[in-house]
DNA sequence: CTCAGATCCTGTGCGC
DNA sequence: TGCGCACAGGATCTGA
């Protein structure tokens, strides 16, 4: 589901809830089975704490405590929800969080694929030590980097922008999309895309990510905001999810085609 | 190192 | 309406 616009979101909209720094009163597990278990130890260290700050790394929510720092992946299909203590819990509340503010905060994720741990800071963790660089930032991931990273990929350039050890953030629709906004095909050889092709994807990739980030993100189906507004940037999809249907630029018939495992969409016009 | 495919899960929508 | 199957915003692991 979340790619970073949307886990960008996320992360907004908890920020806003949580400004006033409320006290965890109390936690509820009721299933910790998600991708990787959830720590039993996970209730009793937070009780107490208060909720500081959340952050974004990736597509991982970091949440910030008075002692204690847990991450969050969304997976496919993880959302917040935010109610009062009397609301009502759903099926997927796997965990809930009681502020003392008479707020409640549900992680409520179907498929089960996310991931919600503690955090060290400074110390190596599974999750975030092979991330690549944040594709926002301008220092870190450019043409140099870039080139440099896929010298030896023959594997799809679509592919390559999906592995968050090249990039983070970028996934399956944001993929297709900043590739039709570069004139990229999804298809070729990563290592075959020049350096000039390349200035382009990485310009492109951050327009689109930028434009969803202001549109509150994609909701094709589960995407919620902390607040439980849908994003509207699926509306502004140029190819994902078209196959079949006109190129808005030239009207040629969008393409597509499973490519390392995942529906691509294209348009063979606007993109060589 | 690189890469394709299987895998973890539930819900939905489609064809029959 | 019901059933089975394919497929879905992710990412890791396996084996070639």
């Amino acid at each position: 589901m979340p790619e970073l616009p949307e886990v960008e979101t996320v992360k907004e909209g908890l920020k806003k809830i949580i400004k006033s720094q409320p006290v965890i009163e109390k936690v509820v597990v009721r299933q910790k089975k998600l991708r990787t278990n959830i720590p039993t130890t996970f209730s009793r260290k937070l009780k107490g704490q208060a909720l500081v700050d959340v952050s974004r790394r990736a597509k991982y929510l970091i949440f910030e405590t008075s002692d204690h720092m847990f991450i969050n992946h969304l997976g496919m299909s993880g959302i917040w929800r935010m109610m009062d203590h009397k609301g009502e819990v759903q099926k997927h509340d796997h965990c809930l969080l009681y502020l003392s503010d008479g707020r409640c905060l549900a992680y409520n994720d179907p498929r089960r694929f996310g991931i919600m741990e503690f955090y060290k800071e400074g110390e190596a963790n599974k999750w975030l030590s092979h991330l690549g660089p944040e594709p926002l930032d301008v220092k870190s991931f450019n043409v140099k980097y870039l080139s440099a990273k896929l010298k030896t990929r023959k594997a799809p350039i679509k592919a390559a922008i999906m592995d968050q050890k090249v990039v983070v953030g970028v996934g399956n629709i944001y993929a297709s999309e900043a590739l039709f906004l570069a004139g990229i095909l999804p298809t070729r050889a990563a290592n075959e895309i020049t350096d000039d092709e390349l200035k382009a994807l990485i310009n492109s990739i951050r327009k689109v990510l930028k434009k969803a980030i202001k549109a509150g993100g994609t909701t094709l189906k589960d995407f919620r905001q902390a607040g439980g507004e849908t994003g509207y940037f699926q509306n502004k999809l140029y190819v994902y999810g078209r196959d079949g249907a006109l190129c808005l630029t030239c009207h040629d018939k969008i393409q597509s085609k499973v490519i390392a495992g995942r529906n691509t969409f294209w348009c063979s016009s606007c993109q060589s």
